[in-house]
DNA sequence: TATGATTATCTCAGATTCAAGATAATTTAA
DNA sequence: TTAAATTATCTTGAATCTGAGATAATCATA
């Protein structure tokens, strides 16, 4: 009765992903940001303004996430909240210069980290794999 | 300058495992159950009788952690700790007949869940991408 | 226009996580 | 034998996440 692992592609996509996270993770304790943090920075730094909603539906976390995670950037002067003159439902997000200069000075290590996470695939495989995944990821 | 994004295979890599996350969690839900649970409920089930720090190197979660997840899930009867006779440092955790009866019914859907996930690959693209992670995985 | 539905954000309580430190038992080695 | 190191678990506190519900604004439509 064979049962060591009943998937292996399910185990080691997870174990994958997993090890990817933790190592970008620890990478980011060093800029002491949450992996979610992050995100939001990266998406206003790639984007430029956005509304709440636009970064939660980026990163997928809860409204009570984004507000909580808005307010700690805030407060550290990474971000700044603005008033949506067109609709006062809305709140706009925008990084602050500091936010900016810390996002110049991290993205270009950051790029590389990941780059060299995936450095062992040449471009054919890294296409295959992308097939692959892609696949997987429809289906789900 | 193309920016939308540096690196596909990251990526993809990470919305794929995070979709799969998020399906098995819904699945979980149903049964009241978190991943952290289950996957505790997993080790047991699969493999017996574990100390809780056999199961914490499993699921990869600190020790605080495990001692929370082993407190509900023993309150909720469906394991039950042992002290262990040779090493009283050492608690031995094992699944009760209720916890027991649980898996029995879980797993069988839980498997065919992971195996539809992934069954849009042939059992070459299973292989194949198996491979690829694994030299992601070890470059981490 | 009035009203009901929708939308965006915030608040709050509860759950879960981790890290650091406490406790207690065991092992090692002088 | 005994002191020091190691190991296993638990406790505590801080951080973060979610979900439900509150608030307030806007939209849709009769």
């Amino acid at each position: 009765m064979e049962r060591k692992c009943s998937n292996l592609p399910f185990l080691v996509l997870m174990q994958t992903s997993k090890a990817v996270h933790e190592r970008i993770k620890e990478e980011m304790t060093k800029n002491k940001l949450s992996i979610t943090e992050f995100s939001v920075l990266e998406v206003l730094y790639q984007k430029g303004k956005q509304t709440i909603q636009q970064i939660g539906n980026c990163i997928l976390i809860s409204s009570g996430s984004m507000t909580y995670v808005i307010d700690k950037l805030e407060q550290r002067g990474l971000l700044s909240r603005n008033a949506c003159p067109d609709d006062r439902r809305v709140i706009h997000v925008i990084l602050t210069d500091d936010g900016n200069e810390l996002m110049e000075e991290i993205m270009p290590k950051y790029r590389e980290l990941v780059d060299n996470m995936f450095d062992s695939l040449n471009s054919d495989e890294a296409e295959i794999l992308v097939h692959l995944l892609k696949k997987v990821r429809n289906k789900v």
